[in-house]
DNA sequence: TGTACATCAGTGAACGCGCGTTCACTGATGTAC
DNA sequence: TGTACATCAGTGAACGCGCGTTCACTGATGTAC
């Protein structure tokens, strides 16, 4: 085994890809309660069992599409709120842009946005391999309010004092992931997240049929993303 | 048949509400996607068929918990806000004390809460049935922005002017619920609820492992409302 | 370069599970005369 | 008040489905000498 790529490993990545693929396909229609090893197999044409080669359970195939699905929406914000263009249009901007780029993800892949944002799988349990790529989109969200605060242009979030208990905990994360940032700015910035995140699922899980119009909700968002930069001290 | 109800229609009503019992406690010891109309009748101690002189389907057991959890989640939010401590408090207590109580149910019944705000169930659509009790909890926040509306203290949602498209729909939202608030206070609410629902979400669908300590949740959910209490102008 | 052996992918059958729903039936409760 | 009939609840068996996972197997690919 060189640095050549022999038949057989060659075959077990590709083949390793078609699987993930159909998979993803099947969540994507289906979503993730529906998603079953035996169909990914029928549609390959492949035997059930023969898919235990590749993944060793139902759970191992799904923590691959969590992962994954982790990844592309770390990796949409990330491109909306990190490049030159985002970075010029101003923090608060690049706040909204970071947002509108979650929801866009969220709409176009309705169930991998459930697999990582909604209910919990019944019987399966998030293990270790799926928090790294948790974390992209709030880091994303992090560093708009760090460069911010760098640029001395962070000003005071909305909300008044913090409660003591919850001033400690966001200064123990402040220390793990933003050491030079207030717990009052790191506090902001969970919140923030949690509401952009809370946003998105509302459109997403179907609640806005009645009150918020097909067609406004992009607009909707945007406003409240705009709100949420501005209560953040962003500008 | 008379006034008097015969041994037929007792035994009916309460069959029914021990078919509603033993559903509700396994949807919540297993959440929606393992209730199942056999495991219900199996732990009644009836044979699976009987269930279906009380429930047409599977179907209509989950729209009957459904509308049951959006009334019991309804019914704890405008006890919340409607009773006449909560009204002495003042209209932010108000709207933070209806936040609490939404995230109190949440937390003490996780599945009954997905029910209604989670991913919803596949091959499940929700009947008419479902859309007066859905709306209890968006109606008693509102409740608490019209009074603070009739008595001039409403203050200026914060946020600026809303785009065209949302305030044409916030406008025809408001003929129908509350026809005398502005456009702009009617979109503002319907965002803090989109967002509180959104924080309630992210801890019960144990988003916030990691990030918020399980100890300080209910305090940052506090927080938050208060924070979208200022921002809807309530004070 | 050729041969013996080890590794691995894929097959096909099977196990055991639980599900929703239907159906013909028995026996008890209610109703009309 | 008593009797014939209709209504209804509950039974037990069955249908047909799809699932995850295991296992002994065949045949192809890779490796060591």
């Amino acid at each position: 085994m060189g640095v050549i790529e022999g038949a057989r490993e060659r075959a077990r990545r590709e083949i390793t890809a078609a699987i993930m693929d159909q998979a993803r396909r099947q969540l994507a229609a289906e979503g993730a309660a529906r998603l079953s090893l035996r169909a990914v197999a029928r549609e390959l044409g492949m035997v059930s069992s023969a898919v235990y080669r590749y993944f060793p359970s139902r759970d191992e195939l799904l923590t691959a599409l969590i992962v994954e699905a982790y990844d592309a929406l770390g990796q949409a914000v990330e491109d909306a709120a990190g490049g030159a263009a985002a970075r010029e249009a101003g923090d608060a901007a690049r706040f909204v842009a970071a947002g509108r780029a979650m929801r866009a993800w969220a709409v176009t892949h309705p169930h991998e946005y459930a697999l990582v944002h909604g209910t919990p799988v019944p019987g399966y349990a998030a293990p270790q391999a799926t928090t790294g790529p948790g974390t992209r989109v709030p880091l994303a969200l992090l560093a708009v309010v760090r460069d911010a605060h760098a640029a001395g242009r962070l000003g005071e979030p909305s909300g008044g004092p913090l409660p003591a208990r919850a001033r400690r905990d966001a200064a123990a994360l402040a220390a793990e992931f933003a050491p030079e940032l207030p717990p009052e700015a790191m506090a902001a910035t969970v919140a923030a997240w949690a509401q952009l995140v809370g946003l998105v699922g509302m459109e997403v899980f179907g609640q806005f049929t009645g009150v918020v119009a097909a067609e406004a909700r992009e607009e909707f968002l945007t406003h409240a993303a705009h709100r949420l930069a501005a209560g953040l001290g962003l500008s």
